[in-house]
DNA sequence: GCAAAAGTGTTTCCCCTACACCCATGG
DNA sequence: CCATGGGTGTAGGGGAAACACTTTTGC
């Protein structure tokens, strides 16, 4: 131990103090009420009971932090295969898990589009809840999740106005309201309609499907698919996406 | 071992696969001849005698990722505080170190100005060396450091355009001539001297000196100080460099 | 006096912004 | 027929881009 440093007690093996890695990740999913995140209630000590975000160890000599991140979302949230995955950072405090290990994790970020996942089937999946981002943002989250879960927030909002990864939340065939509601949500205030969709169908990477939203009490609206493809090519060329 | 997964041997303690954290450092310096890295070259098995990124081992339980870095940049390089740390990613492919264990990478990037650190002394400090990054893209560097570099120049790349960290790399006391030349590197290509200058300019945090240049075999220049006390006071109004 | 780089102002054009009204549908 | 949100065009202003010449210094 180090002379006045701030230690915890360490766990050896044989001569070597032992380090555990575990991969957590923040799930966004985008529904009409607004985007929400996905949060599991521990079912184990530390922290049982309280809300956390979804994670695990990764299996040594196994698996890729990605793969890890992958089963894990697979595991606890009955996710199969999100649409955007992508390291948010690592967080390595020292006492950052009460537990006698040094505890570091690889957070990750994770895109669903919710009409992919109705079932929240998966071996933990009784205790995995969408929660709307104010709620979950009051709450207290187990670890440093907290800390994690902001900058996800912090990274998502940043990314969203440069990056069409936001066309990952959102369904294949979405009305540009949507599009519009999750940008603002991104930057915090409205912004006007006309400009907003002008600069959109401008980067003529949203195609009319030429169908129309139903079960609406009112004039229903086109329904875009973005273009993806299209997108990859753009953007081998230098281009970059920017609403 | 799991059904048809790629695995390497894996090493226990106890029951318990294990896992190994290094962090390692993209460090980038500054000078009259353009951006350099500082690699070193390996001194031990694995990799002995290959170009690499300076880093090594986390002390487990007793520091945090970026103090680990910190240690790691003093006692390789000698370079006792960068001007900024960031951490890049992290890189846990189970094969990316030869080793029998499986080791898990965290990478930073550190910036500093070179004109801080003469002297390259340190406990390594015989094998460290300033590359100039074209040729450094042109090495083969040991591990999985030939991604993690690329990964490190795109981000600080990116960056530059629109966080003053660049400063960060030149001199206290600089010409705009070198704020452009750094800004042409990020951006790959030229730009319009007078554009440039009035847009930084008129950020308003530049500081004229009232010095000039020496030992310029022609009309010298004057010299300016990037204010970041008042950078930091325009950022929590909410306003974001961008050149 | 000439080579080499520092330093400076103005015009043009495009894009972003601001703004108001008609349209389609369900009830 | 009215409430609700969908959908559209245009004019004006500000900032980015383009552009050329004078100044200073060393040799």
């Amino acid at each position: 131990m180090g002379p006045g440093q701030k230690t915890k007690t360490k766990t050896y093996c044989y001569d070597f103090p032992m380090v555990s890695v575990t991969v957590d990740c923040v799930i966004f999913g985008w529904d009409n009420d607004g985007l929400h995140v996905l949060l599991i209630e521990r079912g184990e000590e530390p922290f049982e009971g309280q809300w956390a975000l979804p994670g695990g160890f990764i299996r040594a000599g196994e698996e890729d932090l990605e793969k890890a991140a992958r089963r894990e979302l697979s595991e606890e949230t009955g996710i199969g295969s999100p649409r955007h995955l992508e390291q948010l950072g690592t967080y390595g405090h020292p006492d950052r898990d009460p537990r006698e290990e040094h505890v570091i994790t690889v957070a990750y970020i994770a895109l669903i589009k919710r009409d992919e996942h109705r079932p929240q089937g998966g071996t933990d999946a009784r205790s995995a809840h969408w929660i709307p981002m104010e709620e979950a943002r009051r709450k207290r989250l187990a670890f440093d999740h907290d800390q994690i879960f902001s900058d996800a927030v912090e990274r998502l909002y940043n990314k969203l106005r440069y990056d069409p990864l936001g066309f990952n939340l959102l369904p294949n065939k979405f009305p540009l309201r949507d599009v519009q509601q999750l940008y603002e949500v991104a930057i915090g205030h409205e912004v006007d309609k006309r400009n907003f969709r002008k600069k959109l169908l401008e980067t003529g990477l949203l195609e009319d499907t030429q169908e129309i939203e139903t079960d609406v009490k009112h004039r229903a609206a086109k329904l875009y698919q973005f273009n993806w493809t299209a997108y990859q090519k753009r953007r081998a060329e230098g281009w970059t996406f920017d609403i």
